[in-house]
Formats: structure tokens, sequence, C-alpha cells
DNA sequence: CAATAACATTCAACTCCTTGAATGTTATTG
DNA sequence: CAATAACATTCAAGGAGTTGAATGTTATTG
């Protein structure tokens, strides 16, 4: 059995993607839907660089999908499963009671949080941009 | 929430234990309860210092739990959510349709393999043994 | 209590991951 | 097509995980 490991070598990969709060922060924030890099950027505090670096390792694991819209990229969880695991290896904790919590973006002025703030000039906004279909 | 990063760590210290093809090798033997060490050294094929220090890795992870009886030391799964959780991300993999094949023993003289090749040298065994409440 | 069986631990060399800094890429604007 | 906004990639230094080899521990046997 020893011999056929590296069937065993493809789910350690998933887990070593997994394995690192910065991501697992990220799909954290993904959890109720995709949002681009600023957005992450301004509610994680973590550098832009730095980002697309964590965010790298989640879309070459297949954990990520991407999607580009005129500027922004945004991310989103490819495989809705990977929750359930989240969720489940979370209620390992000894204090799981504590609940995530995650802030209103500071200084973020990507389109999505741009229509929040001024309904109006969203419209603007996506007037011009292509339809999503 | 870049601060609060850290309620993501114990999350990470499990995936990081669940991150390695052998210790998931070993959780699919115990997928069907508790071995000894002597047991997962005779189908993994696997040196027995480097069993113990992998085993040491998901011990210490909070994934397994071990019961010494006499000589040998019975592993267990200590969170069944694990399981599913493996079954998961394997679902994740491009080819996932092959089983995993877990070989019979071949040099293992270990009590519960004993029990198997002559059933009478077991059940000598046993009554000689300490009762498993 | 000395010898042994079954495991565990320590150590060191090696490899892989992490992350700040610098630089590159792509789509848009004017 | 030059300038810019939003991301991505590369590189190198430091840190963490991996694993073979040697050694230690615990329970049992005689």
């Amino acid at each position: 059995m020893k011999n056929s490991l590296s069937s065993f070598e493809e789910s350690a990969q998933i887990f070593k993607a997994l394995a690192h709060p910065a991501r697992l922060a990220i799909l954290e924030v993904l959890r109720n839907g995709e949002e681009c890099v600023c957005h992450l950027e301004a509610i994680l505090g973590f550098r832009q660089a730095y980002l697309s670096q964590q965010l790298a390792v989640l879309r070459e694991a297949g954990i990520l999908r991407d999607r580009r819209e005129g500027w922004n990229i945004y991310y989103r969880i490819a495989r809705e499963d990977v929750l359930d695991i989240l969720n489940t290896v979370r209620s390992f904790a000894p204090q799981q009671g504590e609940p995530i919590i995650i802030p209103e973006p500071q200084d973020c002025d990507c389109p999505k949080c741009k229509r929040k703030d001024s309904p109006a000039a969203d419209l603007k906004i996506l007037s011009i941009q292509k339809p999503l279909g």
C-alpha cells in the first residue's frame, strides 16, 4: 500500500492549501459569495500582493475560481463541499462557540461597495459595464 | 479581522496534520476500527519509527486516540467526522473512481491477526490478557 | 530484576512553505 | 498609445515540516 501512496497525494494537496490561517480567513469571507481582491484587502487588512499569493494557492488547488470583470477580479468558492469541511473542522476546536464576525470593509472602492454606499452611483457604473451573463 | 487570525489557527493545525499522504493512508486503514502499530506496519510497509512519528502528529492534533493493551498500543480515529472530510476531499480528485484497497497484512503477529489465522490460539491469548472493559 | 517485545522520542540534514520587496501583467481611460 | 487601476508573479531570506538513524520508554516474561 506504501507503493500506492501517490493516490493520497491529491488529497494531501487540498489539505495543504487549507492549512493556513490567512487562507481560511479568505474562505470565510467568500462564504457568502464572490468578492474582488480589493474587497478582501479592505476586510482582511492584508497587503495586495500577499493576498494574491494566498489566492493563487487556493486557486491552483481548485478550491477557488476567479472571474474578471473590467479592472476587478472576483474570487468565489469553486466547491461548496469545502464549506462543510470548514464547519466540521471548526467544530473540533475546544471553544467553538465564538462566531466568526466579518467586519464591514473600510476603504473599499469596488463596484459592490459603491453600490451599498450610493445606489445611484452604482447604477451609473453598472450601466457602463458589460452584463453579468 | 487580520487581528483575529488566531481563531483560524486551530483549524489550520488540523489541516496541517491531514496534509500528508502517509498520514492519510494511516487514517484509511483505521477507517474500519482500531489497529495496533505493528499491524499498520505490516499493511503500509513503513518503518516502525516512521509510523510512530506520523501517528504522533495525528494524535497531537486530536485526530487519533491510543489505547494500550499489554505490549500493543491500538490507535483509533477519535472523531468520526474526519472520515466525512476524507470522503469529500477525495471526491474532489479528477479520477475519484478508483477504490482504496487495503491489503491483508503479511507478517503481523498482533493478537488481532493471530485470531484470524488460528482462532484457538487467539482464545488462549484472550484468556491471558485482562478484559477490554 | 535482567531480557525482550512493542512503541516512542530525539536529533540533524534536508526539503518545502512563508512572506516582504520588487517587478510584471491586463484592461481601461483619456 | 501613454497613464493608471487592479491584480499577479518572481525572488530570496527565514522558518517550518520531513525523515533516516540512533536511542529511550514501558509493559511483560522468565
